[in-house]
RNA sequence: CGCGGGGUAGAGAAAUGGCAUCUCGCAAGGCUCAUAACCUUGAGAUUGGCGGUUCGAAUCCGCCCCCCGCAA
């Protein structure tokens, strides 16, 4: 099989890696132009440009994907395979392949199209979740189902965590299903539109943390947050990231937001019962554990998280 | 020159010109059936670096290095 691929975060990678091992060809690598990052505002390269330069794959970054559309065209590609490339791309383009385009999407569809399906798994407590190959139409997430692959979600899993198994996963799949789907032996069937859920683009201002909820949905908002876009409160004044907590069998009568020192450290009154911080990073300081914190916190008896 | 916070003992924080302090951790001892609890004692610091002002600088001035939050 010879195919292109689309892509811009680490999510392709191992995919990547696993296609090639088998033997089968990687023509071209598209991804977003370099963009300014950080305070410096330096060019950086997306991370799947650095794996392609690595790899000697050529590279192509179009500030629009139509202007790739004579380079696809002339390498006669079997499929080009999408992952998190981060933007929509046109029908024109899709159809160039003879296979046409595949997408790997991070959920069981038709649930959590979208931009955050990892995330939206967390945040709504979900036990399990999966990978989805589709073959891409105009629409979102919204194409005909070649495989599907589900994992289950552990308690433990966070966002960086289940990243990482569902990216490893789309490897599996992918090598399972893209050699036979592109001989023609396995077809591809419509979604269930009509329980199609959606989501939507994460922001910094979604991440701060509403100490009114009850102590599952916060945790599981800080699961599916972290690393980005983070989830924050205040105290004092002050912006404070909140990157890990653990509920705690235990529920005061105190104002939801209200800290308080428990044998293990730093504790805060949800809705129901409250969490152990585990770790934060107040505005301009390392992250450190919630003990640390602790430490160095005068007047905690006045202090609350707004 | 985008805006801003910060660098003090292993960790987190005080101290705004005059003996560097507190909480945690660490070590030794005590109490205890026992302990992450409590009591004693102790070790651990060139206060990011260089220069300047001063009788005296963590503190004031100048330059440099490093870390981070926001914004993009």
């Amino acid at each position: 099989m010879k195919f292109i691929f689309a892509g811009t975060t680490e999510f392709g990678i191992p995919t990547l890696e696993k296609l090639m091992q088998d033997g089968h060809e990687l023509l071209l690598c598209i991804t977003q132009p370099d963009k300014p990052v950080g305070r410096k505002q330096q060019l950086s390269p997306s991370p799947i440009k650095v794996w392609a330069q690595g790899q000697n794959i050529r590279v192509s970054q179009p500030a629009k994907i139509m202007d790739a559309g004579p380079e696809i065209s002339e390498l006669k590609p079997d499929l080009l395979l999408v992952a998190a490339y981060g933007q929509i791309i046109p029908k024109e383009i899709l159809d160039l392949p003879e296979k046409g385009s595949v997408n790997i999407h991070g959920s069981i569809l038709p649930k959590y199209r979208g931009a955050s399906p990892i995330q939206a798994a967390l945040i709504n407590g979900e036990t399990s979740t999966g990978i989805t190959l589709i073959v891409m139409d105009e629409k979102m997430d919204h194409g005909p189902i070649i495989a599907t692959k589900e994992i289950t979600i552990t308690a433990d899993d966070d966002f960086s965590s289940l990243y990482k198994k569902l990216s490893q996963l789309a490897a599996l799949v992918c090598a399972d299903i893209l050699p036979e789907y592109t001989q023609g032996i396995i077809k591809a069937n419509p979604q269930n539109h009509d329980s199609a859920t959606y989501t939507k683009l994460l922001t910094k201002a979604d991440g701060q943390i509403d100490w009114t909820h009850t102590a599952l949905e916060i945790s599981n908002h800080i699961r599916g947050y972290n690393p980005e876009p983070g989830t924050w409160t205040t105290l004092d004044g002050k912006l404070i990231k909140i990157l890990g907590v653990k509920i705690l069998n235990e529920s005061k009568i105190e104002l939801p937001g209200k800290l308080y020192r428990h044998a293990d450290g730093l504790a805060v009154k949800s809705q129901d019962n409250s969490l152990l911080i585990t770790k934060v990073q107040p505005e301009g300081k390392n992250p450190m554990s919630g003990r640390d914190f602790l430490n160095g916190i005068k007047n905690l008896d006045r202090m609350h998280f707004v």
